[in-house]
DNA sequence: AAGGCGGGGTT
DNA sequence: AACCCAGCCTT
């Protein structure tokens, strides 16, 4: 198919205006390929002044593949801790052993080989083969659905399979083959920068006299989404044991939220559960084995909010009748109190661990 | 095709 | 309070 003069104007006009009004970011036009494949993955589902700092002490800890390669899974989840969606760490840690193996330690430069990477998709190997290998794939993310369905005033659902077929072809349509990488980025940074879910500033858009959303005055239609998801709210209750200066953890190894991250000895209950309900709970005689008598009392509770999940959380500090509690560090991790800091954890436990300790 | 996975900023 | 962010993976 040829491409129409009206889709090379728009790449111009994107460019043009990237030239001009683009930030200036660490990971910005760097031709490695590690820097800019752990950009785009710290840069999924979240905004650029978010992971910006976490960027910076990445590489700085992990600055090349090998590094990142031969560290502890322990380490990476750490310099994540806070950023949330921890499967991209893990990923990022898998992926980066994957190069060492089956590509000899080098980045692969096919969008093919890209795409076999774990935690590596569409979006994140069009704009790694588009800017660092100048490969013709358009990136197609958030911004991009936002631009392109006001741009053309494209009804279907971005949170459709149809729908994302018809945005990657007609992101391809307009896609720069001469520089997709600056294209690719142009559009994005138009979406963060101009075209932004509410109040777009088209006042100051470059394309303001092409866009059809603009002319009909009913930007805030697009884009479409047909789904939304229903927070689910659940209720956690921690049991933080210190004993002679020692405090136990557990790994949550389970596919559930926070995967791989540590906490304290938990009982997830249905519904809110006080103090005397957890005395009777026969899980908390299982989750203590030994123990004869055990004597809780509340300490905080906190309401974690996230967007898929309300957490109300209840932490009690727990103490035995028995002063040798051995069979515990059978069950638990036991760590010196203080080294807590070392392992990676949640929000929600970095928050109890500042309440306790402050 | 649908649901799960974090945390924080904007309006 | 609702929305959504340089998405990906599993079921």
């Amino acid at each position: 198919m040829r491409k129409k003069e009206s889709d090379k104007l728009i790449s111009n006009i994107l460019q043009e205006w990237y030239e001009c009004h683009r930030r200036i970011l660490p990971w910005r036009d760097s031709k490695d390929p590690y820097v800019v494949w752990v950009s785009e993955v710290i840069l999924q589902q979240t905004r650029v002044s978010q992971g910006y700092d976490y960027f910076l002490r990445f590489m700085e800890k992990f600055p090349d593949i090998k590094s990142l390669a031969r560290a502890q899974e322990d380490d990476v989840l750490k310099a994540w801790q806070g950023l949330g969606y921890y499967s991209r760490a893990r990923n990022l840690h898998a992926a980066a052993r994957q190069v060492m193996e089956k590509f000899d330690g080098v980045f692969p430069s096919s969008h093919n080989d890209i795409l076999l990477l774990k935690g590596v998709g569409e979006y994140t190997a069009a704009a790694v083969a588009s800017i660092v290998f100048g490969l013709p794939y358009p990136v197609v993310d958030g911004n991009v659905y936002r631009v392109l369905s006001r741009l053309f005033a494209i009804e279907e659902p971005i949170d459709s399979t149809s729908g994302k077929k018809l945005f990657t072809e007609t992101a391809t349509s307009i896609l720069d083959q001469q520089d997709p990488g600056n294209h690719n980025q142009a559009i994005m940074e138009l979406g963060a920068l101009i075209c932004t879910p509410r109040l777009p500033k088209c006042q100051d858009c470059p394309l303001q006299s092409v866009c059809l959303a603009f002319e009909r005055k009913n930007m805030s239609d697009f884009p479409v989404k047909k789904g939304k998801t229903i927070p689910k709210i659940r209720y956690f209750n921690y049991f933080h044991i210190e004993q002679n200066g020692y405090t136990y953890i557990q790994k949550r190894e389970h596919p559930d939220i926070w995967k791989n991250l540590y906490e304290f000895p938990l009982i997830e209950t249905e519904k809110q559960s006080d103090l005397f309900m957890l005395q009777d709970h026969p899980g908390l005689s299982t989750l203590f084995q030994a123990a004869d008598e055990i004597f809780l009392q509340h300490k905080l509770r906190l309401r974690h909010v996230l967007s898929h999940q309300i957490i109300l959380a209840d932490f009690y500090r727990v103490e035995f009748s028995k002063q040798e509690m051995s069979g515990l560090e059978k069950k638990f991790i036991k760590i010196p109190a203080t080294s807590i800091s070392e392992y990676p954890v949640s929000r929600l436990i970095h928050k109890y661990l500042e309440t306790i300790y402050r």
